[in-house]
DNA sequence: AGCACGCCGACT
DNA sequence: GTCGGCGTGCTC
């Protein structure tokens, strides 16, 4: 009798078996309802076979292949293969993530069968620049696989490079993966190709999409109806029938890294899908990630693709000015050189945007009589001051308390907000320039996509005057009025313990400076420091990307560390630190880590944040010169690991490539 | 992960 | 005398 091998959501590294009397080896793919434990779940068939690994009396009968789309095709469970491999994660637990929930159901709800929605009106958009027809030249979309880094300025037409390949792909009779960062940077895209595209279709994949339109969206781009798949990280696994070009636009962005469940890095996976497919994958972005810098510069693994001008030759980049600000006296953190250029723009009818990337009022409220700070009963964290909604609240485990009168400790009824955040600027600008319209703009201000085009539609109609927000404000968009950025605080990530914090600051910093003077206006960026000299600033000054990036990948070798080393960390929380080091202390001493020397591990340690919503965190690093040595170490670990005994509160995972440590 | 079974402390 | 703690083991 046929033995289905099923996949199962489940954390163990196997396939579970059952009998079903009527399947084929055509039913691979599907899914199917089956009895587990006491109860019943969905899983996904891998394998039909004569014969299982189990005693065939010992299997239960499978209850109900489900037949309402066609198997899921053999390139997907690869992938799902590689991801499980890569990112130690299990496979089942791959392959079930991949789908929409609605297909997880056991008793899927009745529901009625909604519409795709179709494109309306055309667009007409542009001559192309030389650089960007030589960079289309330069790309096969039906020349097999290739990686190649798209490295263009802000404003330099990245997206109209983008579109002329979707049309080339589309004329082959292939389907386009697009994959952006954010939700939030999905509405301006997205319209931008439902216009170019009209007789296409296009579906986006996100997570704030509604169940039922992301279980729509996603069988469309499955069955083939869908032309375009525009998403998030979480569409990289998509089935697609006629996938042939797959797009990571600002692909240096963290929002790629999944960071719960099975840690992947969704530009990653694209390069690899696009490499099973044999077909073209594109990352574009004006400040790389250095992985992708180096693998692109050195002649490597990707093939660069540069844009400098702007498509706009009228529209020029933005004079970028350091404010040294250790002699002056500052307001609220803002220099009076800021102050007088922001006054300009009022004066002129034009924009000012201040970034500053805290949220909240102030990030602490303290007691300068006893030292009481206002600390997260469950976190290493501060309690952040909101006072527009008068809370105190931790940012890392979502904890709110109402603000005290006075001093809990003490009963100092003199206790300040120290530092400042988004509100708190806001409010001083307000009253610098009462006549000011000023719009904030963080996750608190704006908590949905709804909210974001809303506020989209306010810059755009000129109801704002002075815009402060947090780097929400950096990513993606045309403000054409727009012409002064002035940045503050940029100063924490100088010296953060974390190397990669400068990658992170040069990206924003370029970023929210993209801002500024996209149209017929002059732009002009002012960035406050005490370290004047430091020469991130100087990259910036000179809007030297590629130089900034030698200097610090020469560092980066140097110290031995990615793109030149490979990492993998295991991390341990658990409710007492002692248990969660002891945990990483067994991990260190197990006899599997002889077999492998060109793995070296370092000694646990607890976390940066070392306690979040009340559990202990504590982690281990483990590192190699060789990518290859790295994961043909990491699975042996990874089962010597799973047989510790530890307390059974004790939670435990591998992240390989982990971007932050 | 759930969910059972199974052996030791304070209580309707 | 029992209810319930979480340690251990299993799910085809």
């Amino acid at each position: 009798m046929p033995v289905l091998r099923v996949a199962l959501d489940l954390p163990l590294h196997r396939l579970f078996e059952y009998r079903a009397e009527s399947a084929s080896t055509a039913d691979a793919g599907l899914r199917v309802r089956v009895p587990f434990g006491r109860g019943e779940r969905i899983g996904v068939i891998v394998e039909v076979v004569e014969q299982g690994e189990w005693p065939d009396e010992q299997l239960k009968p499978a209850t109900e292949i489900l037949r309402d789309h066609d198997p899921l095709p053999h390139d997907f469970f690869a992938l799902c293969e590689f991801a499980s491999a890569y990112y130690q994660a299990p496979f089942g637990e791959v392959v079930l993530q991949a789908l929409p929930v609605g297909l997880k159901r056991v008793a899927p709800p009745n529901r009625r069968a909604g519409r795709v929605k179709k494109a309306q009106m055309a667009l007409a958009v542009p001559a192309l620049t030389e650089e960007q027809a030589s960079a289309i030249n330069k790309i096969a979309v039906d020349g097999g696989f290739s990686a190649q880094l798209l490295y263009g300025v802000t404003g330099s037409g990245k997206t109209e490079v983008y579109l002329r390949l979707v049309e080339q792909a589309l004329a082959l009779g292939r389907q386009v993966l697009l994959l952006v960062p954010e939700i939030n940077l999905t509405p301006q895209l997205e319209e931008r190709v439902r216009g170019r595209f009209t007789e296409r279709t296009v579906v986006s994949l996100h997570s704030e999409l509604a169940e039922a339109a992301r279980e729509r969206n996603w069988r469309a781009a499955f069955s083939g109806e869908a032309d375009i798949v525009l998403g998030t990280r979480l569409a990289i696994f998509t089935p697609m029938p006629r996938l042939g070009l797959i797009i990571v636009d600002e692909e240096h962005d963290a929002s790629f890294k999944q960071q719960d469940g099975m840690r992947y890095s969704a530009r990653d996976i694209a390069v690899v899908r696009a490499r099973q497919l044999s077909i073209p994958v594109l990352l574009g972005s004006a400040t790389p990630a250095l992985e992708t810098w180096a693998n692109a510069r050195d002649g490597g693994r990707y093939q660069l693709l540069t844009l400098k001008e702007r498509a706009n030759p009228e529209a020029r980049l933005p004079t970028v000015r350091i404010v040294d600000t250790r002699k002056m006296v500052l307001r609220e953190g803002v220099s009076e050189t800021l102050v007088t250029a922001i006054r300009q723009r009022l004066e002129r009818g034009e924009q000012s945007l201040v970034f500053l990337n805290r949220r909240g009022y102030a990030p602490v409220l303290a007691c300068p009589a006893c030292g009481w700070v206002s600390r997260c009963q469950r976190c290493a964290a501060n309690l952040v001051l909101h006072l527009a909604d008068r809370r105190l609240r931790c940012h890392h485990c979502g904890f709110e308390n109402g603000i005290p009168k006075a001093c809990p400790t003490c009963g100092n009824q003199d206790i300040h907000p120290f530092g400042r955040g988004t509100q708190r600027v806001e409010t001083w600008l307000q009253s610098e320039f009462p006549e000011a319209r000023i719009l904030r703009v963080d996750r608190d201000s704006v908590k949905s996509r709804k909210q974001w085009e809303a506020v989209l539609e306010q810059i755009h109609g000129g109801a704002a005057d002075i815009l402060v927000g947090t780097q929400m404000l950096a990513k993606g968009h045309d403000f054409p009025k727009l012409t002064l950025v002035g940045a503050l605080g940029a100063d924490a990530a100088l010296f953060a313990a974390d190397w990669r914090a400068p990658e992170r600051l040069f990206a924003q910093l370029m970023q929210v400076a993209g801002r500024a003077g996209r149209a017929e206006l002059k732009g002009e960026v002012l960035i406050q420091t005490q370290y004047p000299d430091h020469p991130l600033f100087g990259a910036l000054v000179a809007h030297d990307y590629t130089g900034f990036a030698a200097t610090q990948l020469k560092e980066r070798e140097q110290a031995g560390f990615p793109p030149y080393t490979f990492q993998a960390v295991l991390r341990a929380e658990a409710p007492a630190m002692a248990d969660a080091l002891a945990f990483l202390e067994s991990a260190v001493r197990l006899p599997t880590i002889a077999e492998h020397e060109q793995v070296m591990l370092y000694d646990p340690v607890p976390m940066k944040m070392a306690r979040l919503a009340n559990l202990e965190r504590a982690q281990l690093l483990a590192e190699s010169y060789s990518r290859p040595a790295l994961q043909a170490f990491l699975p042996h670990w990874r089962e010597a690991i799973a047989r510790i005994k530890s307390p059974s509160k004790l939670r435990w995972h591998i992240e390989v490539d982990p971007l932050e440590l």
